[in-house]
DNA sequence: ATTGAAAAGAGGTACGTTCCTCAGATAGGG
DNA sequence: CCCTATCTGAGGAACGTACCTCTTTTCAAT
């Protein structure tokens, strides 16, 4: 014998079919007591749906928009990529998906291209975007609209979006640290580089970051972040500048895009092989960086898990179903020369 | 419009249902110019089966045995809780596992497990036993059986297995030995603990942790690898008098099991402090082993990606489909006090 | 031209669920 | 007591696919 079914419920229950699925749908019309019947039946049978066969009863379709960061971020390209994947194999299966780009550093932008979201349309929405006021409102209208929203890679924690699924950046900014503290032999500065602390995740692995270097590695001292806003010529200069400066410098953590550019800037430093250089994200590039020992280690997130997992919770959101919170926490992976995938 | 369907594929190939279906299932008794026919059908239309709706027709149990080893391992236990995870979500459906558990030093008992499986009631096997000439016989068994074969952690790469699900031992250990060589402030010797080197695991970790060693840290050197045989009193012996013998000792990797015997051994010679341990699976211990810094870092496999992944696989090969490689390649994931999930 | 096997069609039932209609039962208020 | 509103039952049609049987067509060998 196989699972109980719809059948098996209303037979146990001694009630109709129909009746079984107005209690399971939570539908109207129905005693209490008899709901009670019902439910103890399913307990006791240990049914439970069958999620496919309901699906494709209601002919149900998942009608989901990513959002994410348009220009030449590699991130934003594998995360595509992966999506593209998922979108492939069964796991979106009686999924729609649609991925939408926006300026990351343009708040009025992003708000405009959410507002052009046909909302009638879609059930659910990814949003991989930074946090701003504007950004809020427009989740909170999205959510009036009734879609399923949640935050990808960075979090929107005073928005109304339903989960956040990605890791927590303070953490990342540690493992930064005790990398960066048990690498470097000796002791000397390090140079920490962003394209803006505006960004919030920039921010939390600068906290993370200095919460562990202070505490654990005071042999090392970490220099304010250097900003370069976007600006590859900018981050050049800055970085030739400081590595001639200071003679000091044993390491270099670049917490966000632009890691190539950096390393072009370091290379021609020539300093590039003194430093234990620890960036964000596996990129192509960066997959080749590690293979040639120019970065020592990859701080990464699976694109495959963040889409997969975004995925999950938009449909469970739109059932209203539980949020395995254990299975959606995404690990913070290290990848080294010899672990590369 | 939604997705096209069977109808729609044999309108455009200007046949009829049934005959889709015969080539879909890949059933005799169509012509090639037909079978030519459909396809191109099948792909101007993109047509991809509703696996759902599929299994929902045909009824489909998949019928899986898992051979784990038995006894106290706590790696062994917390792949059966991922196993149970699978069940009770979507992962496993319409899918019935069993979990055997076998000595793992013993080839005859593990042989005799094999031989009692009834194999007309069973669809595939997920094998973790070591390799030998007796193993390879039973799996050839099994296969004239008809099962579908996956080795699980360990390969078993002279037999007749359909797959390897695990990750590369040699891989495994050349990044023990970078972190180790990182993590190791000046130089010194290196402690390195197994169970036994007769299992190929062990074996192949060795030859990967020497191979980085000799060619990139000359300041280190492994020891021979020291065997405690399953002798929990022996290895603390042997750590005790290995650790008092020598003061030029900078770290330990652990390749195996006893993890928790070996960290309490070194707690009791009173240097654990000093000393860069490595261990291998991310065990309830090591998590709060590695949480205590006591441990420096552990090499782990995401069990619940190995449990997904062989039951994927096994499912492929029992409806004869291609196995996707890359997203089958099971991560090695290195585990701090910082990025402990 | 006849035969016969292989190929193709036609039509059905089933899987577990959803959702619909229509009819019958039960309750509570008058 | 009847009447109406609310419950409940019975049955059926779909969803996309699988697989079965029973015909009919095709085509080459005789």
């Amino acid at each position: 014998m196989g699972r109980p079914t719809v059948h098996d419920i209303a037979k146990e229950a001694g009630v109709s079919l129909a009746t079984v699925d107005r209690v399971l749908n939570a539908r109207p019309g129905v005693r209490e007591k008899t709901i009670a019947k019902v439910t103890k039946a399913v307990e006791s049978l240990g049914y439970v749906r069958d999620t496919y066969a309901a699906n494709l009863a209601r002919q149900r379709q998942y009608r989901f928009a990513f959002v994410l960061p348009e220009g030449s971020s590699q991130f934003a390209n594998s995360l595509k990529a992966a999506l593209q994947e998922a979108y492939s194999s069964n796991v979106a299966d009686r999924t729609h998906l649609t991925i939408v780009r926006v300026p990351p550093q343009d708040p009025h932008a992003i708000v405009r291209a959410l507002k052009s979201l046909n909302t009638s349309r879609l059930d659910g929405l990814a949003l991989m975007v930074p946090e701003t006021p504007q950004v809020r409102d427009a989740v909170a209208r999205l959510k009036d609209a009734g879609l399923a929203i949640v935050a990808l890679v960075s979090d929107l924690p005073n928005s109304r979006r339903d989960f956040f699924v990605g890791v927590n950046s303070i953490a990342a900014g540690r493992t930064a640290a005790l990398l960066m503290g048990r690498f470097v032999k000796g002791q000397g500065e390090v140079l920490v580089v962003a394209d803006s602390l505006r960004s919030r995740d920039s921010l939390e692995r600068r906290l993370g970051f200095d919460a562990v270097m202070t505490s654990d590695y005071s042999n090392l001292k970490a220099l304010p972040t250097v900003e370069w806003h976007g600006d590859e010529a900018r981050m050049e200069r800055i970085i030739l500048s400081s590595v001639a400066a200071r003679d000091r410098l044993v390491g270099v953590y670049s917490m966000g895009a632009g890691n190539m550019t950096m390393l072009s800037a370091l290379r021609k430093s020539g300093r590039l092989g003194e430093l234990v250089v620890l960036t964000h994200e596996l990129t192509p590039a960066m997959h080749t960086a590690l293979a040639q020992n120019e970065v020592a280690a990859v701080i990464a997130q699976n694109v495959g898990h963040l889409v997969r997992s975004a995925l999950r919770v938009l449909r469970n959101v739109c059932d209203e179903l539980p949020i395995f919170e254990a299975q959606e926490r995404v690990r913070i992976e290290i990848v080294l020369r010899e672990n590369l995938p």
